[in-house]
DNA sequence: CGAATTAATCGGTGAATTGCGATGAACATG
DNA sequence: CATGTTCATCGCAATTCACCGATTAATTCG
């Protein structure tokens, strides 16, 4: 994963809102959740929560699935994974020869 | 950690040059590593590599020490497992209650 | 003390972000 | 087909961000 793409990530991950729609879709994840389940949580008006929507979709960490009249969105759990691995790698890379540091005891 | 807290780590690891710097600041763990070594290393101004210093400096990622007539920065390694570790605790909130996911078959 | 060096900070500019209400497209239903 | 629902998108204002050059504070050294 590029730099650029690791950036738009955290950029997307880096607003307390947008943290909070993850938090909530992932506590949804086996119902119907759609952008007015996401509004309602929030203390926001539906037009706001709509581009924080946008951005997480556009940075990959959530999908939509039309469903009617309303759209389901849910976490992309395959993404999140691969995620995971690619901010694995940057801190290992950032900690380069730091040999045994989170066992350190003093 | 508090969500603020993370949102703004992230921010910080938001932005490509900021990445950069970081690695910069890794790869010369050893020998001296002071501002105008990091501004020879982008295509940006001083001013401009100090600004996103100060970004990393105040989401901790990194810490100043001066030295003479130059400041020596070094990136905080504590921090990176801290940070590591709240961000697999995110991750984890997230995938929540999908079991085995990644093998996930059908 | 005066000159040089280093780097933080100030002021300014243009672009992006965050928030809002209003509009409009897509769809279901009577 | 008319109505209602849902939600993306379109302005629009306010704030923040990214970048720059210029200035200033701290420090070393002659």
């Amino acid at each position: 994963m590029q730099d650029d793409d690791i950036a738009n990530i955290m950029r997307a991950l880096g607003h307390p809102v947008r943290l909070n729609i993850l938090r909530f879709l992932a506590s949804q994840q086996q119902r119907e959740c759609c952008c007015g389940d996401v509004t309602d949580s929030l203390p926001l008006a539906q037009s706001t929560v709509s581009q924080h929507i946008k951005v997480l979709l556009d940075a990959g960490l959530i999908e939509r699935k039309p469903h009617g009249t309303r759209n389901r969105y849910m976490i992309r759990h395959d993404r999140l994974s691969e995620i995971g691995t690619a901010f694995g790698g940057l801190l290992d890379g950032l900690n380069f020869q730091a040999p045994h540091k989170e066992a350190e005891p003093a």
